[in-house]
DNA sequence: CTAAAATTGTGAAAAGTTACACGAATAGCG
DNA sequence: CGCTATTCGTGTAACTTTTCACAATTTTAG
């Protein structure tokens, strides 16, 4: 039951997660199915089952599962009942952008710090937050004990950054630099760089 | 060789091109192998041989990969060598980040066109774009024939929106807005929910 | 010129993931 | 109360993806 759980079932929960928050926000109904969930994503309901089976057995028969208690058992695996400190490296558009991001907050991730190394956006204020120097980078996570990163700055900036990140005690990084960083292996990192996406579907059209 | 390439070996491609142009741009060699390419981007050698092999022999033995040709190949294959129009919808921190990301335009997709419906967005110039009212989508969409959309919308309006661009003609969606949306078969959608990413990582730390 | 090293493309094996299908439990209805 | 409709959890089968390992070719070095 919970051993070794796959990384493609880890990555499809916050998915399963969303769709139940936002049951719960329609309040139409306090229950729902593997069945009414997968119509929902797009997915079977017998992935879904068992998906969730390897945590426990959270639905019953005839009835499905109840929305609220699913929530918190999925919150409580990902680990999600704390709020989570986070580090945004770069303050440029993409960056100014993360710095608002409402749904970081409300989903329990606080970005904190601010960082970029241009003279020019040093001491601006973002979201309440001032541009400090990366050369604080360091300080800030240790004393802090920053687990996770938002990385975005250049290509050329990545990996050199990446590297102090990890140095420092970062353990999570989502990277929207356009380049593949190399991390030692208890190290998660999820890319999201924008070109990419765009061109896994033009092969499509 | 050329039949039903599945929708994982595709995905991997982008990431390859984008060490190739990496490697292009450093200039120090002009080949390069399947393991040196693997080393770069934490893949084994063997997949990205298999990888290719769908699409042709594009390597030499001995000697690897000429890394201007695969290049030009990739490109060919992913559909790169001719530029893009995109409209982009939402004119919020988000929707303004991506108006500026001149790797778009680097790489073929040229933004042409901002929607909103936000009254006190209306006319407002990003990148030298007007936001206009989404009362125009379908129109601009089918005048100016726009097979790609980028979705930066709140998770309410995102299924709307989604059915109005798929109606009037677009065929692949990025898609920032936190919610699965539900299109035709032959309609790809990317999504890139910023939190979701981060809840991917959590459950390890 | 020859031997060693590098490297590809690929068939086959291994590993991983998804879908099927069914027993068991529950709820709803007449 | 008993019958029908739901729905779960899961063992097994089917399918997909990755890895292995090797013949064939090319380059390099002596």
């Amino acid at each position: 039951m919970v051993t070794d759980i796959p990384d493609i079932v880890i990555g499809r929960l916050p998915i399963y997660l969303r769709t139940l928050y936002r049951m719960a926000e329609e309040g139409s109904k306090t229950n729902t199915s593997s069945h009414d969930l997968g119509e929902r994503l797009g997915i079977s309901s017998a992935q879904i089952r068992k998906d969730l089976s390897h945590f426990g057995e959270f639905g019953k028969q005839g009835t499905g599962y109840n929305i609220g208690y699913l929530i918190s058992q999925l919150e409580q695996i990902l680990k999600l009942q704390e709020e989570w400190p986070v580090v945004l490296i770069g303050a440029g558009y993409l960056g100014h952008a993360l710095a608002h991001y409402h749904r970081f907050q409300l989903h329990g991730f606080h970005i904190g710090w601010i960082f970029d190394d241009d003279p020019a956006k040093l001491g601006r204020v973002m979201n309440g937050l001032p541009v400090q120097h990366t050369d604080e980078l360091e300080a800030v996570i240790q004393r802090e004990g920053v687990r996770i990163a938002i990385l975005a700055v250049p290509a050329g900036a990545a990996q050199q950054i990446t590297d102090r990140l990890v140095a420092a005690g970062i353990r999570s990084i989502l990277n929207y630099a356009p380049i593949s960083v190399s991390v030692p292996a208890d190290v998660h990192v999820q890319y999201s760089d924008p070109v990419v996406q765009l061109q896994r579907m033009t092969y499509y059209l």
